[in-house]
RNA sequence: GCCGAUAUAGCUCAGGUGGUAGAGCAUCUCACUUGUAAUGAGAAUGUCCUCCGUUCGAAUCGGGGUAUCGGCUCCA
């Protein structure tokens, strides 16, 4: 007799060794199509596995996000089935189970996405058969017998502890693998390939470049659409088509990733860096400048030379070898070397707007958010250990009143030490200790990311999340515990003697230019009104009212606003239209009955319209809302 | 840098099978003087990414290169 307790805390009792799908049967039909597995003290099996001790057991359904990825996992293994089905010669390696869906990395001749119709069709096949996918466990060798054709197995397998292997078969396919499976491949109601490219066997370049094929996969077609659905509208907001929509920015091949910006970005620019001036300011940090070219010692010192070097530009001066700065670290350190600083003056707080160049490959480029010349929004603080805690602090709060002013969520990742480190095990402790403490007091929820720290101390990081649900790592807070040393930095302690100051980098949006392309995406180019390039057009009606508007232009002008005006002469519905499809703010029509009583017809984007309203009573608002950089899509 | 796809007017895109290019929008001109998402007519606009080759003849076929896009990779 066996009893298992379910998750509802009730008990069932079995006579024989039931399978976890016999058990989720008992409690009803509807409810066992919905189970794709089963969890017992925190590990995952499949339900045809027999249970014989009494246990507590969860079941993993439909609706929880292990299932999803169960799926696509099997889903993985029905691709791989029927390419092995389609290209006889191709080995399988990897197929893990990737955020949005999953891949499989395989060594085949290379395929497009004109293939994936046919690949497809040969999975559909499969599904539709509702093979069973069987768990065999196996011995090492017996595993290295199976495989002995596939080289990239082998190396897995050799790679495993002499342990006991487990295979999954669905039909005459098998493959290595730790499992868990749905029950049958029926299951997999919606699937789509998703995209196409080369991977390298271990991600290592000097290895064989194999074909990674991208797919996805739901157990409702609903959820298929509604992820398609925001691929579709991603497009749409795609930065880099906005961008030249808009008249923001641009790229030339004789600078390729280094930005051009226009006057309208340049608009949107300014607006963005005197936000960030007024809340650092608040917040006490000081701006410093430090120099683009700096001399190869400086960067031999900093460390930058041994460790960064390749993707560093350099130039040569009067026999000397220079280099642009990839980051303002080392320029900080000099600024800081220049005084002798004491306790009193910590913690010192020194941001800069530091524009740095990286090499980084061509074929990384991707609009503003891959490119080979950006500013860091950057700052380093000097400040002693007992600081630590509310010196990050004030960091996380910063970062989250920034962030909350465009809508925009965050999440928080720690970072520890990694294999290859610097520094002592007590100094890491202490360090690491620091981060969590300020963590735990600040509040919020945090992941822990175990050796993914800098090689130079630990860090935090924000990933901020868009109207679209995307995240985007963008402020970090990484504790220096080697520059400091490397440029002898001291101050005095209230004991008269020189100490080492802890040192933090920390960066809010990050790099600018990536964070402005973010902004793109995630309003959709339609910008808060403190934002918007051009916040207010006016249309007049025809040209007699052309200088009658232009009066009232420089009117909202000297109150520091961005406006326009529509002198062409076109319909009035033309021009209307025109100011809509570039997501100006404020349309205000200028028409005989707004001249003679001196007030205004304002239209806003969501295609309302206010008539007859005064000057005060439109620029009281207007102006509020400017100023206090509000977020509200109503302005009136 | 590697794999794959793409490259035609300022923008979006047409141009089976080789005979040196076309539409819409934008621009300019003229007429219309407009009341809330495209007034009409006309004009101008091209190294068909680039180089080499095949051919009597190349936007079209072949090869090299460049850039862009999707990934990989890199990320002190």
């Amino acid at each position: 007799m066996i009893n298992i307790t379910l998750s509802d805390k009730s008990i069932k009792s079995f006579q024989d060794y039931p399978s976890a799908i016999d058990v989720a049967r008992s409690i009803s039909q509807g409810f066992a199509r919905n189970c794709i597995a089963m969890e017992i003290n925190g590990n995952i099996f499949d339900l045809n596995n027999q249970i014989k001790k009494d246990c507590k057991i969860k079941f993993i359904t439909t609706k929880d996000d292990k299932g999803l990825e169960i799926l696509r996992h099997s889903c993985a293994h029905v691709m791989a089935e029927a390419i092995q089905n389609l290209y006889k010669d191709s080995k399988l390696t990897i197929g893990p189970v990737v955020k949005d869906g999953f891949y499989y990395d395989i060594d085949m001749e290379s395929v497009s996405e004109d293939d994936f119709s046919n690949i497809e069709a040969e999975m559909k096949k499969i599904i539709k058969e509702k093979k069973e996918f069987k768990r065999i466990s196996v011995t090492k060798a017996q595993a290295l017998e199976t495989f002995k054709d596939n080289p990239y197995k082998i190396e897995l397998i050799n790679e495993l502890l002499d342990q006991e292997l487990t295979l999954y078969k669905q039909g005459s396919f098998i493959d290595l693998c730790r499992g868990p499976h749905i029950p049958h491949t029926g299951m997999i109601k919606s699937f789509k390939l998703m995209k196409v490219s080369g991977a390298y066997w271990r991600a290592d370049q000097s290895k064989k470049q194999l074909q990674r094929l991208y797919g996805t996969a739901f157990f409702d077609k609903k959820d298929l659409k509604k992820y398609i659905n925001i691929i579709i509208e991603a497009k749409k907001r795609d930065h880099k088509k906005l961008g030249a929509k808009l008249d923001l920015y641009s790229f030339h091949e004789n600078a390729l990733g280094m930005p051009f910006f226009h006057a309208k970005g340049m608009e949107i620019w300014n607006s963005l860096l005197e936000y960030w001036r007024k809340e650092h300011k608040k917040a006490g940090y000081i701006e410093t400048k430090t120099p683009v070219l700096l001399n190869k010692n400086l960067w031999k010192k900093s460390g930058h030379w041994e460790n960064y070097r390749k993707n560093m530009y350099t130039s040569v001066i009067d026999k000397e070898e220079y280099a642009i700065k990839p980051m303002n670290c080392p320029g900080g350190m000099l600024l800081y070397g220049l005084k002798s600083y004491s306790y009193r003056d910590f913690p010192l707080r020194a941001g800069e707007i530091g524009l740095v160049h990286r090499h980084e490959l061509s074929g990384a480029l991707s609009g503003l958010f891959r490119v080979r010349a950006f500013h860091q929004d950057d700052a380093h603080i000097f400040m002693t250990l007992e600081q630590i805690e509310q010196e990050i602090i004030g960091v996380l709060k910063l970062m989250e009143t920034m962030y909350s002013k465009f809508g925009l969520g965050f999440h928080i990742e720690l970072s520890t030490r990694p294999e290859k480190s610097i520094g002592t095990d007590e100094q890491w402790e202490q360090a690491t200790n620091g981060l969590k403490n300020a963590l735990d007091k600040y509040g919020q929820k945090y992941f822990i990311n175990k050796g993914d720290g800098a090689f130079y101390g630990p860090k935090i990081d924000l990933h901020i999340k868009d109207a679209l649900e995307r995240t985007w790592q963008c402020g970090t807070i990484q504790l220096d515990m080697a520059l400091p040393e490397r440029f002898d930095l001291t101050y005095k302690g209230k004991d008269n003697k020189k100490h080492r100051p802890i040192m933090i980098h920390r960066v809010v949006f990050g790099s600018i230019e990536r964070f402005f392309g973010i902004l793109v995406e995630h309003f959709a180019g339609k910008f808060p009104l403190w934002l918007a390039p051009v916040q207010i057009i006016i249309l007049p009606i025809n040209d007699d009212l052309v200088s009658y508007s232009k009066e009232i232009q420089s009117l909202f002008e000297n109150q520091g606003i961005r406006c326009e005006v529509d002198i062409r002469t076109e319909s009035l519905k033309k021009k209307v239209r025109n100011a809509q499809i570039n997501y100006i703010p404020l349309i205000i029509t200028i028409g005989e009955k707004e001249k003679n009583t001196s007030t205004l017809s304002v239209r806003t984007l969501d295609g309302k319209v206010r008539m007859g309203i005064s000057l005060e009573k439109f620029l009281d608002p207007v102006l509020k809302h400017i100023k206090q950089r509000k977020l509200d899509k109503k302005i009136l």
